[in-house]
DNA sequence: ATTGCTGTGTAGAACGTTCTCCATTGTTAG
DNA sequence: CTAACAATGGAGAACGTTCTACACAGCAAT
């Protein structure tokens, strides 16, 4: 233990063989007899060899793999983490998260320090930049990008479908009897297409016109104030909806409060629905009919996807996942 | 452009320098003059040269600082990545999260793989390792552990003060009226130390102690089925307590859901406190009494540590970070 | 016996940095 | 005018891998 670090050449060393063929069998590659693996991997395993993910890097690759995270407080995060990594738990790719942030510049600067890490390939979750910088990145490295539709031919991407997610809402409130249904949405400054937020709005519009009922959307913010500005502004109206549909379950919290606040019993007075079906939702109560969209199978699609693309595949490919309607308390006929 | 990457090389080739010079710029090495200082910053921004990680890696720094989550769903760890990305915003360092899991199996791959990727220091946020374990990977790079109490000399470590943490619950309640005060915490099979839930329950304790009642803890799990069922067992008492504990919010919004069930009215019935200030628990719906951990403060002051003992420090530190009690809906006086 | 494989092992050059000398210059002291 | 020294720039050896060549053996086909 000269540096403390254990190297292919100490295993080398010790196993009377160059380093040459200890790399070789450390990769599974070709040309290695049985007795040379038999030699070798019984070396590593006395000195407790682990490669260097640095050096390999500078050569080959690294078998680590990144996901960007936009924003670290969003609640279905570790369902789409947990999806990624069970579908790696039986390879040899380590992965990475990194905190890229709500803003475009600090997400790019999280990006290229990933890239700069040399890591194999790239999971961006709900990035909040322009399709060109999507596609100068993905020449770099290959990414998958989740949670932005239309997605372009440069990089593969894993879409909730929002426009149904939207439509079972909607199908479910216009079936217990609602017309004046509203929709919250989330304004966005960036200049960024095809988010989530957007479809799902565009989603409730083309359901609410197949209904023959008139639009309301409303835009404030995903976030728990953003849901009780907006609910209480639409409550205020004269003709106030019997149904508020939000586009995230953290602003149909909000909502929840300003019924409170108001005086309306929920769902008699007022249905209220959300989306991503958070954990608390379930919580007797909260009790909330939200939209499930499966962050496991999200994540397990998006890693696979990648890994797929690292290892060769060249045509890119875009992964819908359907969600499903959980039904909960907070929706019911409207009281007449 | 021959293979994409901007080196050292192109920037020295660039400016008309050598390769060492351009390195001492980089690295704001001593011995550049003001005119080279120039030449190379203007060939670095021409070019948009940035540094390879994985070649710096291999002599120096990587500037790269990893933390180890051990359970992605805890819902204040982004408060303290939070903490940690803020105070490292303004330097060179970048932070990777790294999904350690809840066994120490996974976590101990983590650490290793965090290690092999050559990263300058580490921040191990309630590790389920032994102390050896922890001591063994101190001595292959600087680390910080964060919740665990009775950090060893090979380490630094941030703690909450639990045993405050408890004391204010429990003097809360008593100040309240109450004297029949349950304590609910985790039971833990992994053979780690002075995890946060053992020394919460100590602090009950102690707390107890003190005021001249006799405790009572239940241990059953840190997630809202374990606060149900440890409730309902303790509801189901003659002596039924007046007031609950949980030594997580979590299992606090368990317990709540057990009152509903039982009929009971909250506070009036029952007082219910947790641990942790988790956002929801400020929702108006659920109003909860609770220990508030400043993690922003926690991850700030863990990546002061690491930094500082990064830079060579090498006396090791614990600073233990003071919580506050957050007095919610759920805790009255009980009903006589 | 020669030729041409195939299968296995090795030498040695990358990869992009940092870092330890060493060379050169200019400056100051004697 | 020389000696000593400080300040600056550069050469070149690491760092731990991978990977391209190539060497050598054994064997089958000529």
């Amino acid at each position: 233990m000269t540096s403390g670090r254990v190297t292919i050449a100490d295993v080398a060393r010790r196993a009377g063989v160059s380093t040459a063929a200890v790399s070789k069998v450390v990769r599974g590659a070709y040309g290695v007899s049985a007795e040379m693996q038999a030699k070798v991997t019984q070396a590593i395993d006395e000195l407790g060899y682990r490669p260097h993910a640095a050096a390999r890097a500078l050569r080959g690759r690294t078998y680590t793999l990144g996901v960007m995270l936009s924003d670290t407080r969003n609640p279905f995060f570790p369902d789409i983490i947990e999806g990624v990594t069970g579908r790696l738990g039986d390879t040899e790719y380590q992965v990475l998260l990194g905190p890229g942030g709500i803003e475009p510049k600090t997400q790019a600067r999280m990006t290229d320090a990933m890239i700069d890490r040399s890591m194999d390939g790239l999971i961006l979750i709900s990035p909040v930049m322009s399709d060109a910088e999507l596609a100068a990145i993905a020449t770099a490295i290959p990414i998958v990008v989740v949670g932005r539709h239309g997605g372009a031919a440069a990089y593969d991407a894993v879409v909730d479908d929002d426009v149904m997610g939207a439509g079972l809402v909607v199908d479910h409130l216009v079936g217990l009897g609602h017309t004046r249904i509203a929709h919250i949405t989330h304004l966005e400054r960036a200049r960024a297409q095809g988010l989530p937020h957007t479809v799902r709005a565009e989603g409730y519009r083309q359901a609410m016109r197949a209904h023959g009922l008139a639009d309301d959307v409303l835009a404030t913010s995903f976030t728990e104030e953003g849901g009780f500005e907006g609910a209480r502004e639409l409550l205020a109206r004269d003709d106030r909806p019997t149904a508020i549909f939000a586009g995230a379950d953290i602003a149909a919290l909000g909502v929840l409060r300003a019924a409170d606040e108001a005086g309306l019993s929920v769902p008699e007075d007022l249905s209220v629905a959300g989306y991503d079906n958070i954990g608390i939702a379930s919580l007797k109560r909260i009790s909330l009919t939200s939209v499930d969209q499966d962050g496991h199978v999200i994540g397990a699609t998006a890693a696979r996807l990648l890994v797929e693309r690292i290892e060769g595949r060249s045509r890119s490919v875009t992964s819908s996942v359907s969600p499903t309607l959980i039904v909960r308390g907070t929706t019911g006929p409207p009281r007449r």
